[in-house]
Parts: C-alpha cells; structure tokens; sequence
DNA sequence: ATTATTTTGTGATATGCATCACATTTATTA
DNA sequence: TAATAAATGTGATGCATATCACAAAATAAT
C-alpha cells in the first residue's frame, strides 16, 4: 500500500505547492522502496524512466573516470537524484549508492513532467536546485584541482560535520578508500593527512568515529595548504 | 533600436515555439549590447537582474579558485550565460568574458521569469541545458583530475576543434597561460606538450594557429596519458 | 620607430604525492 | 571461533609536474 504523498513528511516547500490532483498523480504513480548500505539506487549507463526522491538517508553519487571511480559528492536526504537523467538523454551519467541504509521514492518520469508542467512553484525550485548544483559544482571543482590534499582534506571534513552531521563530532560514513576517491587523492594520503591531524591536535579519530577539536585551525588549512 | 526577437536569427527550437505576447515582451525588454575581445559580460560577486543570451562570439566561464583564475570552459553562440545565477542567489558566482568581439542580449530577470511560466516547450529547454550542463561538469571534472597533462591537453585540442571551430585548423582563442588554467597546469606544461605534439607530428603549431594532423593519435592520448 | 609589456620557449631544480610493499588491525563469513 | 577478506597504518622510492630563472619573440603603447 503506498503512502500518501501529501502527508509525506518530506514535503519540500515546493512539494507542498502541489495541488490535489498531482498529489493524487504522486500517491498512486510512485514506488516505494528500502535500499542497504552499499545497494546501488541508481547505476550509470542504465536508461532510467524514474526521477528518485531520497526520502532517508545518506548517498554517494558517484561515476567511472577515465581511470579510477570519482565520487562527486555525498548526498543527504530529503534531496531528488537523478535529475539531470530526467530532462538528459534518460541514461544515467553516474550512479548512486546508498551510503546509509535508506528509504526512497520512484517516480514515473511521464508523471514527474506532467506535475511539473502544471505546478509553477514546482518547476522553479526545481530549476533552483539545479542551478545550485551547477554553481556548487565549478566551485568544487575548483578547490578540488587547485589545493592539494590538506586542503582538500580539510574541506570534506568541515562539510561532513557542518552540513551532514551537524555535530563536530561523527563516524565518518564511507571507507578511507572512499574518501580518496571524493577527494581525488590515493588511500594512503588519506590515512596519513587523517593521522596527521589527529598529532596536531585539531582532530581526534578513533577508527570511524571523528571528533573535530580545532575547527579554526582546519579552516586555516582549507584555506592555506 | 531594438530588434525583433521573433526574427532573429538564433531563434533556439525553444524560443520558436513563444506566443507572440512573449515575443513582444522580449523585443521590448531586452538591450543589446556588443563587447570588444576582453571585454567583461558577467562579473563574479556582482548583483546581477539579467540573463544573457550570447547572440554572436565566443566567451569564456571562469571563477577565481582558491590560488589562481580557473576557466571553467569556452562556450560558443549562441547559448544563454548566467542561468544559474538567474535562479540562484542572483549574484554571479563566475565571471564571463568575450574571447573574440561578441553580441550580447541583455534581458531581465523578470521578463525572463515571466516568459518561462508562460511556455511549457520553453522552459523544458532550460531545464535541459542546465542538466546537460551539470552531467558535463561532472564528467570534465573527473576528467581533469584523474588525467594528466598531455590528456587534457589532447581534450582541449580535439574540444576546439570539433566542438568550437569545427574545422582540424584553428587559431587558439585563448593564450597558453589561459590554456593553462582551463586544463588546471602550468603555462610552461602546456608550452612544452604542445611543443611535443608538434615534433610528433600530430599537430602542427604556428604560433597561435594550429592544425590537426593526427586525430587518431590525439584520441588515443586523451585515453591514455 | 622605440620602448614597454605581454607572450612564448626551454633548461635546471624542487616537491607533493602516487605507487609499491608489507604489517597490522578490524570486519565478515564459514 | 577459526579462517578469510577488507580496511588501515607506515616507511621507502619514483615520477609527473610545479616552480624558478632567463632568453627570445611577438604585441601593444608611447
């Protein structure tokens, strides 16, 4: 039995907008479904017909590179994937991995634009995360190729504790492989930038588990080098 | 003067298909403009009330990084500049400059805004580009990051020549030190591998004039390394 | 034209980090 | 609980490429 999307507590502002006819659309054209930590929710190179609404939990998109895997960043619910997919060529440029166990929606694309055409408030927001994502994007890309890996470092996590955990202290959600991976770097830098921070005292790690003791100091590093 | 937007010549697939209210609201607010090579369109951290549709020339998308100017890529006419801005936070998060003399037109948000509620066909266009554009972004960050030098060079080169100029000679539109930047290296990298190409014979370098002699080798650079 | 400025060409040196190699610890599975 | 696999820790080495330092062309400015 799926649930009614109106109630959904996941309405996003947008969402909410929507009238009683597409929430009717919604409830009955959508799909409901719980993936696994390391389930693929989304695989590149698959044609897609569903835009996913990531009801719960955390995500890695993330696509094969030239020579190794990239991740491009994480994710965090309530968020949509797969957008671009949506209105591109309906082949999935990246996958999507859960992260966390997670609770997600798919909704029919044919459903998804007939929504958006008949909701204004609707196709703005979308449009606003889109744009958004594409500014965040140069940004990253940015950082990413012109600082080097303490920077770098540094900068994922300030965004793990500020804008994923909200806490300063977290277990860090993917492997040291993983985060080499976000962070364009190998493993080994990984470990050793990790461990380094903890001998000066601006974090503490303790297997997964984070504690950030220093935020200015990370700052000053994400900034230097 | 301004001109008839309903019979511009680059009208898009999407444009053709607004009402002639929407045309006439276009041709009455929007300023065209001509810039001269070098000339600053969109300037980042500026407040920013248009959208610019770049009529005629080529432009370049770059941010100030963390060290040094980034170009983020060339873009060619005609195509809009600014979108993400428009949706976003309404200040420029990248600068935009004339590579070669350009025609611009300026046109207002809210126009903008307004025409986009009114025509279905059109503002799917836009959420089009937007995700072509981010799946793009995806893609060449990986690319730069996990290639190195003399692959993004080859990249540059055959994007140029296919993309831009659609022709195997060409006159650069930008100096090696702006190569330089938008393939995230050195000026004297990029001097030294184009000299290379050049003694390998697989282009030819006349000042700024080159020419493709060997495709094939070039692809199977940008593959390799 | 002459000077000044920007762009290009090229060697020599330095360095950040990937890669390799292997030990150790922590999870997973049988 | 043993066995197997996956993730982590850390030194030693090599390499791609940034940086430095100038020289030479090519453009722009006076």
């Amino acid at each position: 039995m799926q649930n009614d999307c109106k109630n959904c507590v996941f309405n996003t502002r947008a969402t909410s907008m929507l009238s009683d006819k597409s929430f009717g659309q919604l409830s009955e054209n959508h799909l409901e479904l719980r993936f696994s930590k390391g389930d693929t929710i989304i695989k590149q190179g698959m044609f897609s017909t569903n835009v996913v609404f990531l009801r719960k939990g955390l995500a890695k998109i993330h696509l094969t590179g030239p020579y190794h895997e990239q991740i491009v960043r994480l994710v965090k619910a309530p968020t949509y994937l797969g957008l671009p997919t949506t209105f591109g060529d309906k082949i999935n440029q990246y996958s999507v991995t859960a992260v966390t166990d997670t609770d997600v929606c798919y909704i029919d694309v044919r459903v998804f634009q007939t929504i958006l055409n008949e909701n204004r408030e609707f196709s703005n927001d979308i449009l606003i995360e889109l744009s958004k994502n594409e500014l965040e994007s140069f940004r990253r890309c940015a950082n990413r190729t012109q600082k080097q890996i303490r920077g770098n470092m540094a900068d994922v996590l300030l965004e793990f504790s500020e804008k994923i955990f909200q806490s300063d202290s977290f277990t860090l959600p993917i492997s040291q492989s993983e985060l080499a991976n976000l962070v364009d770097t190998s493993r080994e830098s990984v470990n050793r930038v990790l461990n380094e921070f903890d001998k000066d005292g601006i974090i503490k790690v303790n297997g997964k588990q984070i504690e950030i003791l220093n935020k200015k100091s990370l700052n000053l590093i994400s900034q230097n080098g």
